[in-house]
DNA sequence: GATTGTCTTGACTAAATAGTCAAACCATAA
DNA sequence: TTATGGTTTGACTATTTAGTCAAGACAATC
């Protein structure tokens, strides 16, 4: 009758994404994942089948938590280039800050499992794959089923055949601006990754890096915070030709 | 009497290498591994007592790898910072070009066992944490024995007590530079990681970039080989104030 | 208080996997 | 040919781990 399902199901969420996260998807142990969630295994098989299963869930909302952002790129068309990279920047930092892990995590599984990718992304963001999108994959459908209902937000339907590249609009707009002269000569697509790349690998390479400038928990975090300017000031002295365009404010 | 040793152990390193780099320490198997080398499990622990040991023996020249680019910017002092800068990013892309794995297998490693890495960079770059050198760490020492050989290159000796930041001397050049004028105003430590980022990044976001930037494996590769000149092309940008101090050619 | 349906768990099973061992193998040198 | 010593392996053991199950606990309704 009553149902402490969610309460539960949700601490068994948690408990599974740190576990996953910590020790990626062999590493993980079910008895770890259930200790953490203070269970039984056997309560833990209660909720999720299989670890395969409580896997995905929790992978498929991580996916998410990490598509988002680059999703807002595309999305909103009305933003000028310049607060497109702001909002980017600003956005993923933020996300990134809040969940240090995820990055590293992300990369690990969609290496071991680049398949895995597809099925997510394109449920994720409809239209990503060249592919007519029919519908998803159907390859494994009917694994999930647990959390699908906050999908709400991204119903932009309208399989468009087969020509919506992810940063098309972005892309655009770099080209438009070389065009007109404000910006440098760059390859857009290289410029994209560098700015994924300066936003992300400092999450993913954590270990290293502290060791290599020789700071702490709490100095490595702070320079984090202070990164997203930083990150910024990079990218438009990059792209603009004439010295910033605007939001002269430096310290 | 013989000693096919050396070949055995050799390709047991290099299929080693290739499923540990594949799957991980956790995900790793003994079996898949002695399949790849083509003998028997038992012959596997014949050579490298414990999964243990093998992974150390992988692992250990593997961070060596992929530090020794890090390394030469700290020695050669000749250096100016535009060479500097541009030796990095030249030798850090080709020896990322030709072990694509390595960056996701190391951070991977790193980051579920960080101890590791303190004992492991002291060893292959003498004076790294601020701690008094003693002479490595001695924790688990007498594990190695097979390569052990080939450090002739880093004999800087001199455990100059405890500030040898690795990075000093570089970020020296940058606050130079941006006295004299010649560059630009940024946080060096900031700028050093961006310049490792855009580097290091694309080779563990493989899978998420190629579908986001919709390219082959062959299309991704080539876009990869592209990518030194830009890095250079943006850092220089980032860092000097007057626009391309030299080498104006670009396509 | 008995009934019902949901949760919870200790104890179990089956499969996978690291590691061992004794016997066989094979090249060389006496 | 035989002895020697490194190499190879099939078959085994011990341990770990995902997954099952039947019995019980618990809360709400009758």
């Amino acid at each position: 009758m009553q149902k402490k399902d969610l309460q539960s199901e949700q601490l068994i969420l948690k408990a599974a994404r740190r576990v996953f996260q910590r020790s990626g998807y062999g590493g993980a142990r079910m008895q770890e994942i259930a200790d953490e969630a203070h269970i039984s295994k056997a309560s833990l098989h209660y909720y999720y089948r299989s670890k395969d299963k409580l896997f995905h869930t929790v992978f498929r909302e991580d996916i998410r938590l990490f598509l988002i952002p680059l999703i807002g790129i595309l999305r909103d068309p009305s933003l000028s280039l310049e607060s497109r990279i702001r909002t980017f920047v600003g956005s993923y930092m933020n996300t990134l800050l809040e969940n240090p892990g995820l990055p590293l995590f992300i990369m690990q599984e969609l290496s071991s499992n680049p398949q895995r990718l597809i099925s997510l992304v394109e449920e994720t963001v409809p239209g990503v794959e060249g592919r007519p999108v029919d519908g998803y994959t159907g390859s494994d459908a009917s694994v999930g089923g647990v959390s699908n209902r906050e999908s709400s937000d991204s119903t932009s339907k309208e399989a468009n055949v087969d020509e919506i590249p992810l940063l098309a609009a972005f892309i655009r707009q770099i080209e438009d601006g070389m065009a007109s002269g404000r910006c440098h000569k760059v390859d857009p697509e290289q410029f994209i990754l560098s700015m994924i790349s300066m936003c992300v690998f400092p999450f993913i390479g954590r270990p290293l890096i502290k060791v290599l400038l020789k700071k702490d928990e709490q100095q490595y975090r702070d320079f984090l915070v202070r990164r997203e300017e930083e990150i910024l000031l990079y990218l438009l002295r990059i792209l603009y030709t004439n010295d910033k365009p605007k939001d002269n404010s430096r310290h």
